[in-house]
DNA sequence: TAGATTGTTAATCGATTAACAATC
DNA sequence: TAGATTGTTAATCGATTAACAATC
């Protein structure tokens, strides 16, 4: 694509992949992009400029077909080339992400984890192998993974970080509640700051009392 | 406030509020909008227009308290004001969660888990009660919580977002990567869509490439 | 006082919505 | 063909940035 396409559009483009792959469930084989956007609580008309950023996916008269809609989506965001992920930190919330995210419909594979604790090193979380976090520098070097998983404490956030981006990675997935402010910022970072999402509900709260 | 603050500046406000905790742990009295935004990567024009959306909270030729703006955040949050939330599904997300996360700090108190497995029923995470959930719509009829964590699997979502509105819940915190059409508009959500977060994160990467 | 920096208005920029010709 | 619905341009709306008088 030329133009550069909005954070907007991108942030929707997964909600349009999770709603079209719920018409496709039900067996809906075409969709117009008001009833699209009826379900997503979005404008017949944002819907096709959205979709429009990337191709004219519709067919005057008829509509979206969700197959081809959906699998087009699924390429824009690259969920058909399988990247591989490591994960630092596996405490309960490290764990939990181990055991149940599931990477591969997303488009990643998870290789390895990483942690300090004598304990869980050298032991495995639903198959995936737990390794001594000094060892991360050596890993990433040989193995190049795509994208590190950031579940350890906040303070080594900037640490691990750095010795990620020197190995090359290619992004962060961030759970640390804490602004990464890389060197490189080629590489992107995608946070997910559950402090920050609960101060929002806090305050739409206080503004229906 | 009489006019309504955009999303966006809601969005921003647990940003400066984290900021300016670090600016405060660190021993800074005062900032301007400028190094703030520096920090935060706005431009100090936002941080005025965003901050005067709520109250003059600096002063010409000197800036802005630390301590005061930070705890004119927290009132603007309502983090000052305890609000309690119960939490339904204990499988390892909702474990981490209950461990891990820091409810105090963000304005909340947890009371109560629930789950269906007869395992944990009736025993404590972290001492937070399991009780079962088929006790929800009573406990909640008789203790009144004010927010709803749903870290249940997403199949049963709308079942329980439907009892807890029923219970006069005042807002949903929801981790199961569904988007919830409530019956009651009133009742604000918050997402933390994790699928979606590591689909923008691959799309990224894929742009860089 | 002079310098710094706010609060606020005006200008710009970008995103959403509306409109409609194209066309299946 | 007639009806439906897209793709796309134009209009509107809202958010960000710039500018500057007020003032500490």
């Amino acid at each position: 694509m030329e133009k550069k396409v909005s954070q907007a559009v991108i942030r929707r483009l997964p909600r349009y992949h999770t709603h079209l792959r719920e018409l496709q469930d039900m067996g809906v084989t075409k969709i117009s992009s008001k009833d699209l956007g009826d379900k997503m609580g979005l404008t017949a008309s944002q819907v096709r400029q959205d979709l429009n950023c990337f191709g004219g996916f519709g067919q005057q008269g008829y509509g979206y077909p969700v197959d081809g809609l959906l699998e087009s989506i699924g390429q824009i965001l690259k969920l058909d080339q399988i990247k591989t992920a490591v994960i630092v930190g596996t405490g309960n919330l490290g764990r939990a992400i181990v055991n149940n995210f599931n990477f591969f419909s997303n488009g990643f594979k998870l290789v390895a984890a990483f942690d300090s604790d004598p304990a869980v090193i050298g032991t495995e979380i639903s198959g995936i192998p737990v390794y001594d976090v000094r060892q991360l520098r050596d890993y990433c070097t040989a193995n190049q993974p795509d994208v590190g998983v950031l579940t350890m404490p906040k303070k080594y956030a900037r640490e691990i970080a750095g010795i990620l981006c020197d190995c090359g990675i290619r992004g962060i997935w961030n759970f640390t509640n804490t602004d990464l402010h890389l060197d490189i910022d080629a590489v992107p970072v995608e946070n997910v700051h559950f402090a920050e999402s609960l101060m929002v509900l806090s305050y739409k709260i206080g503004e229906k009392k």
